[in-house]
DNA sequence: TGCCAGGCCCTCTTTAGGGCCTT
C-alpha cells in the first residue's frame, strides 16, 4: 500500500547560496503538511547560519542580516523541523536543490528522515509541456494559483508549491482518469521521457 | 589570483555543450 500523493509535506528553503558543498547554509525553512489534499499544519522559521549573508541574498529574499541576528541557530531549527517531517514523503519545486540542503543540514546535527522526495518542477515539465517556463512564480501565474504576492520567502513558496502539487495530482484524476494517484506514481512520472508521458498515463489508469 | 553547484533535458549528442531551475 503506497501513500497517496495528496498526503505529503511540501517544503522550501531560503539559503545563503546555491551549494551546501561550497559552505552555503539554510536561512529559512517553510513547510506545509498535506493530508488527503488539505493543509493540516505549517512550519516556518528563520535560522542564523553563523555568518553574514550577501547583499544579493538580502535583496533576493528580503531576509536581512539584522533579521537573522535575532534568529535561532540552524541546529536548533532543523532539530525541530526533523520532528515536524517525521517519516512523511516530501515535495519541493526543483527538489534536488532542497534535498541537498535538507541532507546537509541534518548531517550537521546527526539526524535523518524516512520519507522520499518528489519534484513539482519535473512533474510540471511533463504534464504541462506547453508551458513556456516552469519557474515557480511563472507557474503560479500560468495556473492562476492563489497567492499573497510574496515570493522567495520559505512559507509563501511552500504554500504555492503545495497548491501547484495538488493541481498536478488532481489533473491526473480529472484529465487522465487516474483515481487517487500515489506518491510513487508521481515520482515515476517525473522520470518519464517527455515523449512517453501519454503512454505512461494510459498504462496507469 | 583564480577558482566558483548539481541535476535534468535537449540537440547541430553519446569522445559535448548549453539552457533551465533552485538561492
Amino acid at each position: 500500500m503506497t501513500a497517496p500523493a495528496t498526503s505529503a509535506i511540501v517544503l522550501d528553503f531560503e539559503t545563503t547560496g546555491l551549494s551546501p558543498n561550497q559552505g552555503d547554509r539554510a536561512i529559512e525553512i517553510g513547510a506545509v503538511k498535506l493530508e488527503n489534499g488539505q493543509v493540516v499544519d505549517r512550519f516556518q522559521s528563520l535560522m542564523n547560519p553563523g555568518f553574514r549573508v550577501s547583499s544579493f541574498i538580502e535583496g533576493y529574499t528580503g531576509i536581512t542580516n539584522n533579521m537573522l541576528s535575532h534568529a535561532p541557530s540552524c541546529d536548533e531549527v532543523m532539530s525541530e523541523f526533523v520532528d515536524f517531517i517525521g517519516d512523511a514523503n516530501l515535495v519541493a519545486h526543483n527538489a534536488s536543490f532542497d534535498k541537498r540542503f535538507l541532507d546537509a543540514e541534518l548531517d550537521l546535527i546527526g539526524k535523518g528522515y524516512g520519507g522520499e522526495f518528489a519534484c513539482s518542477l519535473l512533474v510540471s515539465r511533463r504534464l504541462n509541456q506547453e508551458a513556456n517556463s516552469h519557474k515557480l512564480g511563472d507557474l503560479v501565474a500560468y495556473h492562476n494559483i492563489a497567492n499573497d504576492g510574496v515570493f522567495h520567502r520559505a512559507l509563501a513558496d511552500a504554500e504555492v508549491t503545495a497548491s501547484l502539487w495538488l493541481l498536478l495530482v488532481n489533473s491526473l484524476t480529472e484529465n487522465h482518469a487516474i483515481a487517487q494517484p500515489s506518491f510513487e506514481l508521481m515520482q515515476k512520472l517525473a522520470k518519464q521521457p517527455k515523449a512517453s508521458v501519454g503512454k505512461f498515463l494510459t498504462k496507469h489508469k
